[in-house]
DNA sequence: CTAAACTCCGTACTAGGGTACGGAATCAAG
DNA sequence: CTTGATTCCGTACCCTAGTACGGAGTTTAG
């Protein structure tokens, strides 16, 4: 293992753009290389696994920063903090969903109405919306 | 009604910034009044209403762009294309909600992995975010 | 009348997660 | 060896919904 790919077979691998990697390693989400032999950077095969685990993390609904701080954790071991991290991003999630839930109702509500009205009465949505 | 008011009145009666009506008539959600007073926009007190509708819309989760529409919807007294648009947009809440309570179970059940784990088998979110 | 407050305008910046561009260097295949 | 693909780098741009800035002109209160 740990091979020497390039940055575009790593891409091709982790199925994302070649830009994507040069940006997480902005970010410092994915290590430099050490040598750029002749200029080009060359990548253990591990750093798959590792773009894949930003990707699934993402897909959590974590964000590129609280990634960053997971792979410092997962270095560290350190479970408990990994569990309060997700433990809080789970609260924001059922903020959100709370959220999304009651314009849901909102906007059910007024579709339903507009089904229901009686014509040449305005319509409700627009009412609503108007409504001082 | 209809009296003149000075943009700064407006933005404290419709409870928003001053730079966010620039930025609505830039978006052409709001017209500029026709009669630069001496440089100086006069708005009719109309103006306010319409930006609470602004508001109350972003509410129920529209975009600006959708606002626009909305607005032109209401001019034309159109209710069925509005209904449309609401039924739309609850659409799009409701994939978002699905996403959302996907990401959410997933994160309990992380969550409560790590609760009944046994020390020294490392953390089951970081495991799971690991794997292949 | 003067000073503070307000308004004008265009432009740049914020967050988040990338994508696109362009010219130079280098690598791989035929 | 030549051609086309890949890689390098920095910078600019995309989206959304505003906010901030700065200098100049204007209005209003004291």
């Amino acid at each position: 293992m740990a091979s020497e790919l390039t940055i575009g077979r790593v891409a091709k691998l982790a199925g994302v753009n070649v830009e994507t990697i040069r940006y997480y390693q902005r970010r410092r989400l994915i290590a430099e290389p050490d040598k750029p032999h002749m200029g080009y950077r060359r990548y253990p095969s591990d750093i798959v696994k590792h773009i894949r685990f930003i990707k699934r993390a993402q897909a959590l609904g974590f964000t590129l920063e609280e990634i960053a701080e997971l792979l410092r954790l997962e270095e560290a071991r350190a479970c408990a903090e990994t569990r309060a991290l997700a433990a809080h991003k789970m609260e924001l999630i059922d903020q959100k969903l709370t959220g999304l839930a009651a314009m849901r109702k909102a906007l059910a509500g007024l579709v339903q109405q507009c089904d229901r009205k009686q014509p040449a009465k305005g319509c409700p949505i627009i009412q609503v919306l108007e409504q001082d």
